[in-house]
DNA sequence: AATATAATGGCAAACGTTTGCCGCGTCAAT
DNA sequence: ATTGACGCGGCAAACGTTTGCCATTATATT
């Protein structure tokens, strides 16, 4: 059985009230004296809060809910890591639950969220505000996190599809390329979309011409890319680079490409999107253009913080017990 | 503001209590009619349990705390996902904190999570028992999963690494290869023990000598595989099959392989361990012992649950509300 | 017809906190 | 000497549930 306040006031011979604003260090005052002695007592009898009855109370948690469509996809883990790490510095903690892609699991979770009165939700890459954009979410505050909308972005961290794209492209310009490839994602990805702006824009900004024959679009897997790079291959004049908009279609292009006989990168150049793991890993490596996850997760985590302290604006909240390490 | 019990009453004209255990259809009977009229009610007017209430006086919180050394890192996300799913079937949560391989970091945690009053901790490839072996869970039920510790296999769930390593040796075998060299991980890991005892097992039932010559270590990372490989390769008589005690050092040796101007598989086979998803994308694509951490997720999962219904053994348990999805 | 039993409902305590309010004493300013 | 301010502590209500206990009525058993 844990330790309660009426115990340790019981004990220190003064009232739970006392105990709670020594462990607190809350507005109210308390005696220097006393105040030591009660934190000395908690830490020998090993007091710890009981955040569920202070919850009841203070109506928050002090925890936040994190849905992402599947904890064990590509970037789920690490945008997640960068959120947790941050919500640790300000004591919070995350409940996390798969959305599987599907609204109505989403919306589930939103409720359930709700019910356990977490103070805020972060959306990981998450579909709902399309599928689903009068969802109730009982006035808490929420960020969506490395899923852009055309034109709505309130609320929302991202990273300028554009210019990755354009880092890419002028990578291959800097190497004297003109013949520059593109396999894009699949048409209606806002990604997909404004990376291939970026890349438009770039050749324009080398003078390099645009040709719509150098442009193809997978579905961002790597079987996708095959094809693709086969007839870039079968051109009149055959590029000498691939910009492909993610690093499995970046590597499906290399395979097309050796096995066509061609050497990677000396006779065709390859450049990936993502940053996966696979790029440092495959043989040659592969050269990427990284997707600052963590940072994102970070991001998020501080703006849905902010926004959650612009909610509660009491003139100055109280700071909370932080438990003895015993 | 969320609608409460004592709202509901007052609108149906009836008690507290009585709503609660329509509700929760609780043993205490309560009039069918009346029950309906209160269900409908409930969903008419959106109530939403407070489990942050109901918690404080159940003291079950219906959350299991999930301490994972970096959710970001190879296996974490697929062992949680595992958790997770068998945890949702039951209408559990889970809040999710990262050990970060630091005892500290993790004795932390597990306080914050008893403050916080989850009714379960499920350690994920953690090491926090040897060292902490004393640490304080306040009685509560726990499990470890994906770190099993020689001897002592106390409420732990991982996989028959001895198996795993007969798996592939046995592959090799059938395949007619009297020659197979093994990459083992670094001693003292549990892990590489055991598999280092299945590969000299298997060597034994098919009649094949053991040759110290053929068993090198690396230390998990792909560089550490290559000069394992190259000093295979200056042997005498060189293997014709390398089983590497994971896909990354699977990998290494590829590379240096294939540097060697030989050809994979033709002139060496090669076989990973874990099948990581490089292992799936590399070409050629690197056959591999499956871990199945999705399944010692659920496993763990089941495992604890089955703990805690132990612990709250109660005759018959109360059914909870589960929340109208309106 | 009397009595035991079951069905149904309400009262109120409890879970462990936080916090508004009141009261007492001390001290300084008038 | 009176007043006001302030420091310090306690009382008790509240947060939204669950549940033991009692009261009432209806039903079954003798």
């Amino acid at each position: 059985m844990p330790i309660t306040l009426a115990q340790l006031a019981k004990v220190a011979g003064v009232s739970v009230s006392t105990i709670s604003r020594a462990l607190n260090n809350s507005r109210h005052a308390v005696n220097e004296e006393t105040r030591q002695r009660i934190l000395t007592l908690a830490k020998q009898m090993g007091y710890r809060p009981n955040l569920v009855a202070r919850s009841l109370k203070t109506e928050r948690t002090h925890t936040i809910g994190i849905i992402v469509d599947d904890i064990a996809s590509p970037f789920g883990p690490v945008i997640t890591r960068g959120i947790q790490d941050y919500l640790k510095e300000y004591g919070y903690f995350s409940v996390l639950i798969n959305g599987d892609w599907n609204p109505e699991v989403e919306t589930q979770a939103v409720h359930d969220l709700i019910s356990r009165s977490i103070d805020g939700i972060i959306f990981v890459e998450s579909w709902t505000r399309e599928a689903n954009p009068t969802l109730d979410l009982a006035n808490k505050p929420y960020v969506f996190v490395h899923r852009l909308f055309g034109g709505v972005h309130h609320n929302s961290v991202g990273v300028d599809e554009r210019h990755g794209a354009r880092l890419a492209v002028q990578h291959f310009a800097k190497l004297e390329h003109r013949r520059i490839a593109y396999i894009n994602g699949p048409r209606g990805w806002y990604a997909a979309e404004q990376r291939l702006i970026g890349y438009r824009e770039t050749l324009a900004e080398y003078g390099i011409p645009f040709d719509p024959d150098l442009v193809l679009e997978g579905n961002w897997e790597i079987q996708s890319a095959y094809p693709a790079a086969r007839r870039f291959l079968e051109l009149e004049e055959r590029p000498t680079a691939i910009f492909a908009a993610n690093d499995l279609m970046a590597l499906g292009a290399i395979y097309a490409i050796q096995e066509a006989g061609l050497r990677v990168p000396e006779d065709i150049a390859v450049v990936g999107y993502d940053d996966r793991e696979i790029a440092s890993l495959s043989q040659p490596t592969l050269t990427t253009v990284r997707m600052p996850c963590y940072e994102m997760g970070k991001a998020s985590a501080k703006l849905l913080l902010s926004l959650l302290e612009k909610q509660h604006e009491t003139p100055d909240s109280p700071k909370y017990f932080d438990a003895p390490a015993s």
